[in-house]
DNA sequence: ACTTAAAGGAAAATAATTATCTTCTGCATA
DNA sequence: TATGCAGAAGATAATTATTTTCCTTTAAGT
């Protein structure tokens, strides 16, 4: 995971052995609250604060780097920065995972309808994952 | 609003002076915070307790009477549960509204590409309305 | 290597939410 | 209409979550 490092650089955040474990955890796992990241790095580093995990994911935001996916019933999730999609919550399981899609047709109708400059969507579907399906039909 | 007392005894509240009050603010004001539902409420109420909101508002989430709207960069909001839309945020002066727009497609796509099963969808789209708008070029 | 701004860790301070207990009240029923 | 009780309100304490403070340590430029 070199990359991570320039990535980190490039916006212009400190280089540490905690910021590093923060984002391997990320690009690992794909969605992660607070307190399963501390949870994480607790593991790695066993004296590490939960503040220091506050203020990292803080900075990061701050700077664009992580953000934040708020989700029905559950506590955040801090996902790294990628190109703009979509998410599925199992209401199952609780996994969340990223999906491409479309927004076009949406967001002309919203910008139509409502007369807003829309700048930002955040897209939550719910519902059951292929596994869980099959699980709650057995 | 003779309405809000119907409507509260279908699901199975007890009317009471504090949840009828409750009611009209997000009748009359749409979505609001647990705070504004309290500072709004102490007008009237000059002795509610905070925790009275707060176990109102679980009631009333949990027999569905109203629902919880996560909104990125603000406090969780809480509307009268109606047929399903999306909302969209102002970024400069906060404001929340609902849109009704079409989700069939969008839904068929996110179904295709994840194989999940939906029951349900929390769009939310940020960015500036009308009044802002203009008031930004100005 | 040396310097310094910034990060980490521990603990305290705040904020947010829930729990507990007592008193009160909506409302079903006699 | 009077009465009993489940459930609601209010006050407060207890939890839980998040942020800040303060001091020590460290990343990174010179």
């Amino acid at each position: 995971m070199k990359d991570n490092l320039e990535l980190l650089k490039s916006y212009q955040l400190k280089i540490t052995p905690q910021r590093i474990a923060i984002v391997e955890e990320l690009a690992s796992h794909g969605h992660l609250s607070i307190e399963d990241l501390y949870q994480g790095l607790l593991e790695r580093f066993p004296t590490i604060s939960l503040a220091t995990v506050y203020k990292n994911i803080n900075a990061m935001e701050e700077k664009a780097f992580v953000q934040e996916v708020k989700i029905p019933e559950q506590k955040s999730k801090y996902e790294l920065t990628k190109a703009n999609h979509a998410h599925v919550v199992c209401q199952e399981c609780k996994k969340v995972e990223d999906v491409v899609v479309s927004t076009k047709v949406i967001l002309d109708e919203v910008k139509d309808v409502s007369h807003y400059q829309i700048d930002r969507d955040d897209l939550v579907f719910t519902g059951l994952c292929p596994e869980c399906v099959v699980r709650q039909s057995a």
